[in-house]
DNA sequence: GATGAAACGAATGGCTC
DNA sequence: GAGCCATTCGTTTCATC
């Protein structure tokens, strides 16, 4: 099952009419402005000027360092929207046999640089009619460990981190009405390092880009 | 690859050592409070309280209404975490055939319930070494057909939605540096209809969950 | 709708270059 | 690293209940 190029229009290639190459899949690094666009950047990787291939050098993901040439990038564009495409299709289109896609997509799951492979739902067909944004303010810094544990628990938030400004932490919530949220709030403002909330209702969600958001 | 039950622990399962039922995957609607939660929530469908099955009706998705049985809630929490998994190794888990699995794994895509799947990337090792939270505080109130068709066109735009409060809109984004970000800063406030905007600045990724991430 | 059988195609491991 | 080949396994269709 949407596995063979074109045999599920559905799966992956659900929001793909009018594609761009550029949509969808925000770039690796700083590419060329698109025509007309005020976004100068960089023409090339901005670490390592001179360089064209490998693209990417970095030193993160759980086995070590990884190195990341155009081929790897196509293919993980193309699973970032196709999650569940074949190998062979997929090997088709960056030039490469089966086995040799599935060797670099292992490597890429390997290294770290995928980190899974998820459906996408729409929440509102699963009930979830209210999403939120909640600023946490907490009386001192409570460190990330402790944030992570006591948030990962709370399973109505979908994501959360540190950040700069007045508040500690950010986190995204999804529930089903207005009368759920104020329970997860509550559950919020009952951890003991959190002094108050500040909550920022979604109206209208406008997109979500797939192919940046990571697992864990 | 990644389809056999078993055989290779990296995709989906990467980040499942620990998981409680609940985890990863927030719930469909209000579900039974977990032992000791301050959480008390509905037992049963919010909307149609009497019912147990299907437990679950919504009136969204592309082709009409859509109901979900267990077994549906149960497939899409599977592919939320393991996106290809094969519909066999499905089956079994859920106690169905691998035909039938994938009937009812097409019906959730063609019903819109089931938006697509991807593959979950690392930012940082994609190149991403910056992320932020914008608010677009703007003149008058753009109509969201056109901040969604301005933002889109902003690659480094990874989310965006209008919500309540002094901002019109709340915007995620992904760049390689600040200076790159500063870069995606002047193309937004270049929006005519953007009075000015207000950066939070992730400082740590807590965690994402899956599962609870819509496309388009 | 589910099942079972059968044909087809994909995944995967071994081998060679 | 890649491609080729052979085997195993998953997918998909069709007939049937």
């Amino acid at each position: 099952m949407l596995t063979g190029k074109g045999r599920v229009p559905a799966a992956g290639s659900v929001a793909e009419p009018g594609d761009t190459p550029e949509r969808g899949f925000p770039p690796t690094r700083p590419r060329q402005p698109e025509a007309g666009s005020p976004l100068g950047a960089p023409a090339r990787n901005a670490r390592f000027p001179g360089l064209r291939w490998p693209s990417l050098i970095v030193g993160l993901g759980q086995t070590g360092s990884m190195r990341l040439d155009q081929l790897d990038e196509q293919i993980i564009r193309i699973l970032t929207r196709e999650g569940r495409r074949s190998f062979a299709a997929i090997g088709q289109e960056v030039g490469l046999s089966a086995p040799a896609t599935k060797r670099r997509v292992d490597r890429l799951v390997a290294g770290g640089t995928i980190t899974g492979f998820a459906a996408q739902v729409d929440p509102a067909a699963m009930g979830w009619g209210t999403e939120a944004y909640i600023e946490l303010h907490c009386s001192g810094q409570p460190r990330p460990a402790v944030l992570t544990t006591d948030l990962e628990g709370i399973p109505e938030v979908v994501s959360a981190c540190t950040v700069t400004g007045e508040a500690q932490a950010l986190l995204r919530v999804r529930a089903a009405d207005v009368r759920h949220f104020e329970k997860v709030l509550e559950r919020l403002t009952a951890l003991s390092y959190v002094s108050h909330t500040k909550t920022t209702l979604v109206l209208t969600p406008l997109f979500e880009r797939t192919g940046a958001a990571p697992v864990g």
